[in-house]
DNA sequence: ATGCCGGTAGGACCATGGTCCAGGGTCAAG
DNA sequence: CTTGACCCTGGACCATGGTCCTACCGGCAT
């Protein structure tokens, strides 16, 4: 039935042209029929299935879940469970990253307080943390030496 | 004094020394002073400089502000309010942030928690959510044609 | 003298999710 | 017939914060 070529499949799902091509080369959307002129033709499956990528990705999951989640859409084997880990997983990860940003937010927040404003740069506490080099990093190297762990506020909550 | 070469400060400072490069060509730390066979020299102050940053990021700050820190703590005219505007902003972008991730993870939850795992994909409720596209983004274009919004919970947190 | 470590410059490459461009073909209207 | 809007491919480029590689040179220990 209503057939669409690729600008009308974007216009609809509210991307980039380049967008769906970019979708088509990561296998999140199949090879699509092609007009003898070599024209893309899509069908409402294929919106459907851009729809469904971009709810995902509002829901934080990268396009390779949502590659994943599709798939297990198509299975007609798979248990709910599948999708379910995938979502408890983010669920973790977002926690995490909740948690840490929490983190920093607080000593940035602490810190703020502290700091008058109407002084002169060298009296900032802010700079002065920062400049107080973090000995509590140098003095356990045996304990941390194999994983080498950043133990960094920051790791991975802006990435 | 104790000058070092770049190994020896990488070494000090827990970074590798492409690291060091690296944040000279950004511009964050000096030109170091060379040996007669071209070897960067860098004494405690580079190494100060370096921890520093590190400390910076790992309080979330990028390397551009960790530049900008560094260069009002260079300044013998700026005021310490010019530091606090830097993390006031960086407060209220963790804050958003947090508030936007905080929300995905509890869309995810709600989700989850409607999931009995037990039930083919083809019962997921997690999959009917992101399968059934967003009208909501379609059914209001005039207001919001200015700017684009993606109106996406996810805008930002995770990248 | 020979092996190895570590220094140099410069550039390629990683992930992520696209975006943009050049250089060309296709198609409908005027 | 030409114009403009659309489409094609392939590849380059964006940010971020590095890491790794090539290819070469210097210097020290055995």
């Amino acid at each position: 039935m209503g057939n669409f070529k690729i600008g009308e499949l974007a216009a609809a799902a509210g991307v980039g042209r380049d967008t769906i091509r970019y979708y088509e080369r990561m296998g999140l959307l199949r090879e699509p029929a092609r007009t003898a002129a070599g024209y893309r033709l899509y069908d409402a499956t294929d919106l459907e299935r851009v729809n469904f990528i971009r709810s995902a990705q509002e829901l934080g999951f990268t396009l390779e879940q949502a590659r994943q989640l599709l798939a297990l859409r198509a299975s007609d084997t798979a248990h709910a469970q599948a999708v379910l880990d995938i979502t408890l997983a983010k669920i973790a990860d977002a926690e995490a990253r909740l948690e840490r940003l929490s983190d920093i937010r607080d000593m940035l927040r602490m810190l703020a307080d502290e700091c008058p404003g109407e002084v002169p740069v060298s009296d900032c506490p802010i700079l002065a943390f920062l400049t107080a080099r973090r000995k509590d990093q140098q003095h356990n190297k045996k304990h941390q030496a194999a994983q080498d762990e950043r133990s960094s506020l920051a790791k991975g909550v802006l990435s």
